[in-house]
DNA sequence: TGAACATATGAACAAATGCTCATATGAGCA
DNA sequence: TGCTCATATGAGCATTTGTTCATATGTTCA
């Protein structure tokens, strides 16, 4: 695929392109990159993430907290979960959520500083 | 609003969930953190964003390298410009752009980080 | 075993999102 | 001024997303 297709202009230099190109991550990278992000983009994921690096808590008191009912607070573990964010224990019929380990906190971390700015 | 409107359980204490609200960020501020995030989880954007933290680069530069139509790769830029996460200069006919500050590059970099694992 | 409860999940639906297409804007140049 | 080109933007549309509602699963305990 020529870069004429999207760009028809002679005196911008395809050569910085090329020279671009070759210090490009991986697509592939890029996109797992996004698809994290893309988790961290909802506010329910960030205040479940958040409440999680204070402490582990119970699907019931995550609801509790957040003021949000249990279904919702469920599907949202659940992506988590998905995305190896968060484990969890359970304990008789109590299920008890925590953060996968520290880089999810660090994550969040980056965030709430850009944020805060 | 009570608890029991989204937990009807005795035994899974009150006092955990009024503990931690109290640490608990301002909710403003997490769903701050969450727009960020949000800009950051599409695949285009954090692609046009990686290209910008190798180099300076015009509006269709990005379009090649991205292989994405001129429009597109605009739209998307509106949104990073909107979010202050690019600046950019006009040169003539051709507008370059860059990262707003290095701080963008940080949270990309963690956000690689996290997903080379 | 059967009732009660914590959690999980599927279906449905409204809202948000990212692209394309057409067109507008704005700058350089003949 | 009129033409060309780089970029910006609005409308339309298909896809994705987050919630609710109803219901299923799995565990405890009488």
């Amino acid at each position: 695929m020529s870069n004429d297709e999207f760009c028809e202009v002679q005196f911008i230099n395809g050569r910085v392109v090329a020279e671009v190109r070759t210090r490009m991550l991986d697509d592939g990278l890029l996109l797992r990159v996004a698809d994290i992000f893309k988790i961290l983009g909802d506010p329910t994921r960030v205040r479940i993430l958040h409440a999680l690096s204070l402490r582990e808590m119970c699907v019931c008191d995550l609801s509790a907290l957040l003021e949000m009912s249990q279904s919702a607070v469920s599907h949202q573990l659940r992506i988590l979960r998905n995305a190896r964010l968060v484990k969890y224990r359970r304990e008789g019929k109590v299920v008890y959520y925590s953060l996968a380990d520290e880089h999810i906190t660090k994550l969040i971390k980056v965030g709430v500083e850009h944020a805060s700015e």
